[in-house]
DNA sequence: CAAATGACGGGGT
DNA sequence: AACCCCGCCATTT
């Protein structure tokens, strides 16, 4: 049966793909900004946990998601790293060093979309 | 109910 | 910049 707790929940996981499925293709936003505008904050962990439970079919783009500072969360050498930077690959975003440059191509971050005020690429 | 876990974050070294 | 350590929080042991 389903406890209120678990509806709870339910509303949360919402919550956070709604934010994660309305970053624009070819900018990416970290963990922590996710659980912010998800209006979770301090909550990045449950981001992680989820986008880890997401179905294999899902078209929800968890790979614009990233770990502080642009950091891919995977560790190298997995297969799930990978597939991160290949799909990031295909709509524009590289990584350099395992790492994402936020300030070129982040979203979200508050203050930060220091691309957006230059450029006024949409977001 | 205490301890461990983890697609995290931030600060110190 | 790489690392380590500790804080956070929902879940699971």
């Amino acid at each position: 049966m389903r406890s209120s707790l678990d509806d709870a929940a339910a509303a949360r996981a919402r919550a956070i793909l709604d934010v994660v499925a309305s970053i624009p293709r070819g900018r990416v936003s970290t963990y922590g900004v996710v659980a912010e505008r998800a209006g979770l904050p301090r909550q990045a962990r449950l981001v992680g946990r989820v986008l880890g439970g997401l179905p294999a079919g899902s078209r929800v783009p968890w790979h614009r998601v990233v770990a502080a500072g642009g950091r891919i969360a995977f560790p190298a050498g997995s297969d799930a790293r990978a597939e991160q930077l290949a799909r990031l690959e295909a709509e524009g975003v590289t990584a350099r060093r395992g790492r994402i440059d936020l300030d070129r191509d982040g979203w979200g971050g508050g203050s930060g979309d220091l691309d957006r005020r230059l450029w006024a690429r949409e977001g």
